[in-house]
RNA sequence: GGACCUUUAGCUCAGUUGGUUAGAGCGUUUCGUUGACAUCGAAAAGGUCACUGGUUCGAGUCCAGUAAGGUCCA
């Protein structure tokens, strides 16, 4: 066995693991049914993308969920992949072109998805290669990629079937529209922003009365050459009597336009009367259908304005032509007033331009099985950790709107339908879109092609990541279902992922798995996943959201360099408590770092402390320990290490992840390595002792690399083969079990828990004793010489841990005698302990001292007195609060007692 | 406009079903290298738990309201 080195150094650990994990096909998930299956599907990256600390962290969780499931004995299977990432795949392609002066058109639609394939081959899923340098133990022979022919197929037929299910029609209606993008999006893809921008105050004149005018308040003059009315409330009086009277267009064609009455109208607003241009907003549209009143549409594609907004307008952006119109409004006199104004404008989540309504032909999407999915989580079949975020899911759903999953890109699944040549697809009809004459809708796509021609339009990349829980096991091809463990796997256990993403993917995948898997059985059955755990967002220091922009977002491959894998893993795990956002800080990596240093460390402390024994199995270790022979600190580190394991147990199933690092760190560092190392040092000197004493510590270390693997898991597997713990050949992380603490009670070892509270009493002293000596000048270790005033009983506890206490207080001698009245003295819980030495200390300071420790007690004297002779207190609460409390008034008193005759000592 | 979250030590955060004198890490100050670890050890200072009321024998914790900050939806 190799002699573990002084400090521990991540990165060849760290490679060595994971090619060995690799090689021995440790990440693989195979169907078994002697074991319950443990299933997590990555939320696939874009391909495009490149880790951040956000992938750090979903990432860190999925495998340490992963690799937990491996230790309780389950068959885990964590399947990778990556999203084809429509709009941002295509546009980084795009931009490629851009410095070659070409435009996807340039190319054609076959040589542009060449170039897309070639680039996906080359630079994409890069994340995937970053995510193994985090430890994740992924099902790499699993990689699933969202456009891969089989994933398309599933895809595509879905398309079909909701088709024929009459889910999925064909619409001209409103979209959002992204004049950069060029696509329509869907409601969800659109970011509400505060804009600041202007009020213009425009009137119209009458064309019954010149001169008379009529006055909307818009922040969007440019659209005025496609005002088709002027609206205002029924019910509003300053209006009845222009009802049906007509305006003049102030800008643009002219035109004589109808003020009408809609109780759409917000009386409240501006004027009260609300210019309509259906063209271009949802409400104008709505009020435009209901009045049968033509549509002006007076933008272009890009947002330029076109030939019917008038030629002064024409050719201009649309903020260019706002300007314009203003100007315009000026010079004729129409404009009345403008203000600054600031109001809500919905960005494309891509490009993050404002996006325009626009009324377009696309797809939609009836959702399917709304109901159940409510049901699902509602009723807790999808158990949401924080479960607040339910609220969130079931509001969405409350008030769900049909899904635009038609998208004007070349890079996706092109939709698989099909027109009748010549046919003019701006003017279908619904009864030409229900003839399978004319528009044709299947996989295979009609015999005979060359009088069809195939739907340019792509769907929506959710449209085909809202499969991704099933569509990655084979289905619905029953072969690869058999072939993937299709029944094994699904449902999935838990989803780790972003509360940003509930309505993209979340609630998508509920209802595709719903309507799509085992058709017929129970919903649980169906479900795609049981729990789903929100990760916080990670923010900076400064508590904004990191990008690219700010350049405030560290690069984890930089982290790993600098911390390890571990470290980063530790690290960033124990800064994100449950649902809440996560300011970043880098010395909490360096925590990690640090961590495992000590762990480190305390393997390498126990391997110089003696020869190392039989640790194969747990069996083995157990054999080697004597009960009989434990004192108060063996059964207090097994006691703790029993607890620690319950609470990470308890951690775990209510996905408290960082509670579970916390609980592990306080137990190794306080309990382990500050207590029970040190006290070991002078157990180890005693022949008596030694022996027990290594055997407990193989048995705890062994205990705490297990439990500390998930997190940490390089560094663990390490240490685990250093120290004998696992044979050549085997894994801790695939060939060991984690054993609960009665099933180690079975076995015999029984721990007496009484003994522990004596040693927190110890440590008290200790702690007290060193508190003591520091106040005197004396140095931690300093070797000082303590007589100690006790009772019998309080002498046979310190007398029963002499050797160790000296140790851990730094006396040279504690000797059982009578105060010296001169001599500093503290009081402990275990007699008054004496410093025999010279003070050096001020006896002003050290007297101001002892004058405000009695004020202080005096005051919880006062307080615990107070609840005491309060009859309602003594008569009402429990009796164990109630003993407490009388117990602690007499701790209280004798400190207080014993201080005032220290302070009355020394003068 | 609606919903949700946050407010505890200088900083970042814990604080289970209400119950002794509210905790941790980092930072600060003091002391210390006795062979696990200076990526360390010991100790100290530091908090009217945002504010105002209420319920209760007892509130950081429960309820109502207020303020500030944040997120989502319209």
């Amino acid at each position: 066995m190799a002699t573990i080195t002084k400090s521990y150094e991540p990165q060849d650990v760290e490679k060595k693991w994971y090619a060995d994990w690799l090689q021995a096909g440790c990440f693989t998930g195979r169907v078994n049914p002697a074991k319950a299956p443990y299933t997590i599907m990555i939320p696939p990256p874009n391909v495009t993308g490149v880790l951040t600390m956000g992938h750090v962290l979903n990432n860190t969780l999925q495998d340490i969920l992963i690799r937990r499931a491996r230790l309780e004995g389950r068959e885990a299977m964590w399947l990778p992949g990556t999203d084809h990432a429509g709009i941002a795949t295509q546009a980084v392609v795009e931009r490629e072109l851009r410095k070659e002066k070409k435009n996807r058109r340039d190319l054609g639609r076959e040589k542009f998805l060449e170039k897309v394939w070639a680039w996906r081959e080359e630079k994409g899923g890069i994340i995937l290669k970053q995510l193994q340098a985090l430890g994740a133990s992924c099902d790499w022979s699993r990689t699933q990629f969202t456009m891969d022919a089989p994933y398309s197929q599933a895809v595509l037929g879905v398309f079909v079937d909701l088709y024929r299910k009459g889910h999925i029609y064909r619409g001209k209606r409103m979209v959002n529209w992204c004049p950069v993008s060029l696509t329509a999006l869907s409601d969800e893809e659109v970011i509400m922003k505060p804009a600041k921008g202007f009020l213009y105050q425009v009137r119209y004149e009458r064309v019954d009365q010149p001169g008379q005018f009529i006055e909307v308040k818009t922040t969007r003059p440019e659209t005025i050459p496609g005002d088709v009315a002027i609206a205002v409330h029924p019910d509003d009086p300053r209006y009845t009597a222009l009802i049906g009277k007509k305006v003049r267009r102030p800008i643009g064609p002219s035109a004589e336009i109808p003020i009408i009455a809609d109780s759409a109208v917000d009386k409240e607003f501006g004027s009260g009367a609300l210019k309509i241009t259906p063209a271009h907003d949802k409400v104008d549209f709505d009020i435009g259908l209901r009045h049968k009143l033509p549509v002006v549409d007076v933008l272009n594609a890009d947002g330029t304005l076109n030939e019917l907004a008038g030629p002064a307008l024409a050719g201009l952006d649309r903020f260019a032509g706002r300007k314009k119109a203003a100007e315009l409004l000026k010079e004729s006199g129409a404009l009345v007033k403008e203000e600054p104004y600031e109001n809500n404008v919905g960005y494309s989540e891509r490009a993050d331009v404002p996006i325009e309504p626009r009324l377009t032909w696309q797809w939609w999407l009836k959702y399917p099985r709304v109901e159940e999915a409510k049901a699902a989580v509602r009723d807790g079949h999808i158990r949401f950790h924080p479960e607040r975020w339910s609220k969130v899911y079931l509001h969405w759903l409350e008030n769900i709107q049909d899904w635009c999953i038609s998208r004007q890109l070349w890079w996706g699944h092109r939709i698989p339908v099909w027109y009748a040549k010549g046919l003019d697809k701006e003017k279908l009809t619904a009864a030409d879109l229900a003839d399978p004459k004319k528009v044709h809708v299947s996989l295979e796509g009609p015999a005979d092609k060359d009088n069809w021609v195939q739907e340019d339009d792509v769907l929506d990349t959710w449209a085909s990541s809202w499969l991704w829980p099933f569509a990655t096991l084979g289905w619905p091809d029953q072969a690869a279902m058999e072939r993937d463990g299709y029944n094994y796997f699904y449902p999935t256990s838990t989803l780790v992922t972003g509360p940003d993403i509930i309505f993209f993917w979340v609630a998508r995948m509920i209802m595709a798995g719903l309507e799509f898997t085992h058709p017929g059985e129970p919903l649980a059955k169906r479900i795609p996943f049981k729990d789903v755990y929100f990760t916080g967002i990670i923010r900076d220091a400064q508590g904004r959201k990191m990008s690219k922009s700010l350049g405030n977002s560290p690069d984890p491959l930089d982290l790993i360099a600098k911390y390890g894998a571990d470290g980063l893993r530790f690290g960033i795990v124990s800064i994100a408590p449950q649902g809440q956002d996560i300011r970043f800080q880098e010395d909490r990596i360096e925590t990690g770092k640090n961590f495992s240093n000590k762990l480190w460390n305390a393997c390498r402390f126990r391997q110089m402390s003696g020869d190392m024994a039989d640790n194969s199995t747990p069996g083995a270790i157990l054999a080697r320990i004597e009960p009989a022979k434990f004192d108060a600190d063996d059964h207090a580190i097994l006691d703790r290490l029993f607890a620690t394991t319950r609470e990470v147990d308890r951690c775990f199933n209510q996905f408290e992840f960082s509670a579970a690092v916390q609980a592990l760190y306080g137990f190794f560092w306080n309990d382990f390595c500050d207590w029970y190392v040190e006290v070991s040092k002078a157990k180890l000197q005693d022949p008596a002792t030694k022996a027990n004493c290594l055997a407990i510590q193989d048995f705890v270390l062994r205990q705490t690399l297990l439990l500390l693997h998930p997190f940490i898991p390089f560094i663990t597997e390490e240490l685990w083969h250093q120290l004998g713990y696992g044979a050549e050949g085997t894994f801790l992380m695939r060939d060991t079990q984690l054993e609960s603490p009665s099933q180690f009670s079975g076995r015999g070892l029984q721990i007496d828990a009484s003994a522990a509270s004596q040693v927190e009493t110890l440590k008290a002293v200790v702690s007290q004793v060193r508190a003591f000596k520091a106040e005197h000048g004396e140095a931690a270790n300093k070797a000082s010489e303590f007589v100690v005033e006790a009772s019998d009983a309080h002498w046979g506890i310190l007398d029963a841990n002499l050797a160790k206490l000296k140790r851990m207080a730094g006396a040279a001698t504690i000797a059982r005698g009578a105060m010296s009245p001169s001599a500093p003295v503290t009081v402990t819980a275990l007699g008054s302990w004496n410093l025999i030495k010279q003070l050096k200390g001020d006896p002003a300071a050290e007297k101001a001292r002892l004058q405000k420790e009695i004020e202080t007690l005096a005051k919880h004297i006062a307080g615990t007195e107070a609840r005491l002779s309060n009859e309602a207190f003594v008569s009402k609460a429990p009796p164990a609060v109630l003993e407490g409390a009388r117990k602690q008034l007499a701790d209280l008193r004798a400190k207080k007692t014993e201080n005032e005759r220290l302070l009355a000592a020394l003068g």
